[in-house]
DNA sequence: ACCTCATCGTGAGTGTGACTCACGGATAGG
DNA sequence: CCTATCCGTGAGTCACACTCACGATGAGGT
């Protein structure tokens, strides 16, 4: 039997909601890439440009782009390493906390109104479902990089 | 009870599958717009640029540029259309139409390693969470909208 | 037949976001 | 202390999308 309905469905799933956070973002000014970079020094603490780099697949030289634009807009500073002067310590100014945590809350929303309505039943499998479809492409994506 | 490690799973799901998707795209030399063009064009058969950019979301003028790659790499041909001189048909060539077949068949390879080993049960099971997901998504967006 | 207005595609120019290359400043190891 | 390495940035490039203006064609009313 042929599969590829549930696989247009990811696929539909993936063009609403990237469409979704892209307009969502964009009221708040931001798009995916700042948010990811604000995100990591909001959540995780303060990093150095190379790190962000890595957690964000970025090259270095974007990476110093993107904090521009951030610092441009006051979200974030860039404050001296505490150990390496060489490195440049990212770090959330009040106004890029605040902003944080509105992303956090808009996800938890998102998610409840995606799946609050479920059962806690329904809710397992569902999420039972995706954490398979989410296992498979991963060990897809590992082969084909092999 | 907190529903943000579905929302996260998603979020996985359409990052893993974005990149994979433009990974293989990008061993045919496509970009995922150009191969959006070409997709329609050769599965709803050949279209003015007109239609490609409503169905595409592009700007018109962009379309103009989309299909100038893909004219240049020997994929469509702008033929004259058959009614409206101010028009163009975008047409597949024969080149054109083996790579959609290739698209296609890649479509339900990647779909039957997703879910191929699903019995049926568990496939339709998976394949109603994702309805449901996808229904809840463009409730959302609709509300959005309005 | 003609005039007007809408539509199709494109030239020209712009903006954004990513990249590479080359380089100055700082660090660490022999 | 000298050399190799690493951090961040200036300069330049590329791809892709957009808007604006325009010539050519089409459609409808008088």
């Amino acid at each position: 039997m042929a599969r590829t309905p549930a696989l247009d469905l990811v696929l539909l799933i993936t063009v609403l909601l990237g469409e979704d956070m892209r307009r969502g973002l964009a009221a708040m000014g931001l798009t995916e890439t700042r948010s990811h970079v604000l995100w990591l020094v909001g959540t995780t603490g303060p990093a150095t440009q190379q790190q962000l780099a890595v957690e964000t697949g970025l090259a270095p030289r974007s990476v110093t782009s993107v904090v521009d634009a951030l610092v441009g807009s006051g979200l974030v500073e860039r404050r001296p390493h505490p150990t390496d002067r060489r490195a440049v310590h990212v770090t959330p100014t009040p106004a890029g906390a605040d902003l944080v945590a509105a992303l956090v809350a808009g996800h938890e929303r998102l998610a409840d109104q995606l799946f609050g309505d479920l059962d806690d039943g329904a809710y397992a499998a569902t999420h039972a479902a995706l954490a398979d479809v989410a296992a498979r492409l991963q060990v897809l994506v590992a082969e084909e990089g092999s």
